[in-house]
DNA sequence: ACAAAAGTGTTGAGCGTACACCCATGG
DNA sequence: CCATGGGTGTACGCTCAACACTTTTGT
């Protein structure tokens, strides 16, 4: 089939920043390039956009093709755009960025793929890994974008378990801003903070130490925020 | 000319929220379609990305073609991309929405057009008025948008003249926050936040009372933020 | 002199940082 | 018993909302 156009013909596409905490890093998942332009480099997942599809249901289903989670349990945000002329070297490609966070950086699905998808901590990618297109720029707008929602929204929740300790989410916040959180502070804001934690009654026990309780999220939006200054001041 | 794709077509707009402050209004610049589809109604100003063009070149020559405003003293920053397969009835649209905003309101370029663009009050348009496609939805993400850039940017400065007085810039919140704010405390804060607005020493003189001095805009990120909260508490 | 708007002083309340301390578990 | 991590108590310092007050103009 050839459609026919009396405009020049832009592409669409969208490109997923999937995020996760592993191994106390940031990650993101990263796809070999198995086709030129780019042959071999590293890429943020995506593609182009189905006929009849929508923008969201775009990024789901490539997120999907790379990863074993389920819809439910993702959480994607629209990004930006990026629609620089040069920014694909065959044709005009407009592509819509979304980011996606994960709770435990799950093994991608594949892993036997040419196109097989991993996780990389995001500080190497962002220095040392050589990401095709202009996806280093989309990668560090999508960690901005997480980094700086920590402090007036739930997203943090989204990185951990349904149900997860107030450690867990402190660990979140610790990784993403790369600076060590006072424990019994950061407790007593974030459960102050109203709907943010629900309480489950149910309790964990880690290691070594106390059984820590389980919570759930909350509302999305928090009032007061969680500043950064104010949960990480000096020091 | 004839242009073929072996992908479905989609084609890529730009839509421009372009938004002021007149007569104590929050105002928004529309125009009034002149051709189906929503023939007669209202609509942001926008339209196709030229085959070369970046995005936001094509959201620059959009605005232009609508008012007189040189592009100097325009602040353009991208809100969001809106790609529902049905929002355009006659194919497949997706559209790249811009916020700009402009000091004062400036009156729109040929105003004899069929398609002549218009300021309206923002609360009529969003309640009132009829907008064609889903720019209701852009608009009210335009404004959600710049509301709460208030807090953590100096946008309200794009918003006034290069040089203004402190209760022009209190004006500009207390219309996008709906709410009166304390003189003398706004004064305060903005002045005391760090590099926000720079003294020029010049000053002018009111309809009536004291002379007010000319500021500057300073940096685009303010820290501390100005928060709504503690600018417009219980009242 | 008075009204009006700009701008400064002041104070009490509340928040948040730092750190001490207690709690509950495993070894 | 000790070590470890979970969680609470507490006090000093800072911010800031409220509002009184001073400054500088036009009429």
């Amino acid at each position: 089939v050839v459609y026919t156009s009396e405009y020049p013909i832009v592409y669409v596409a969208v490109d997923v920043v999937v995020l996760t905490v592993r191994d106390r890093m940031l990650q993101a998942l990263v796809v070999e390039r198995g086709g030129e332009p780019y042959l071999g480099r590293l890429a943020l997942p995506g593609g182009f956009v189905g006929p009849d599809e929508d923008l969201e249901r775009a990024a789901v289903r490539e997120l999907k093709e790379e990863t074993d989670v389920s819809t439910g349990s993702v959480r994607l945000e629209q990004l930006a755009s990026y629609g620089a002329p040069d920014r694909d070297p065959r044709q005009r490609v407009v592509s819509v960025a979304w980011l996606a966070v994960l709770p435990h950086g799950p093994e991608p699905k594949g892993g036997s793929d040419a196109a097989a998808a991993h996780w990389h901590p995001v500080d190497w990618l962002s220095r040392r890994g050589r990401l095709a297109f202009d996806h280093r720029r989309i990668l560090r707008d999508g960690v901005d974008r997480a980094r700086s929602k920590l402090e007036y929204t739930d997203i943090a929740t989204a990185f951990v378990d349904p149900e997860f300790t107030i450690a867990e989410l402190r660990e979140v916040y610790e990784v993403m801003w790369a600076e060590p959180l006072d424990p019994g502070n950061f407790h007593r804001k974030v459960t102050g903070t109203d709907g943010f934690v629900v309480r489950t009654g149910r309790f964990r026990r880690p290691a070594r130490g106390r059984p820590a309780e389980l919570f759930r999220a909350g509302r999305e939006q928090l009032s007061p925020p969680l500043t950064r200054r104010s949960l990480a001041p000096g020091r």
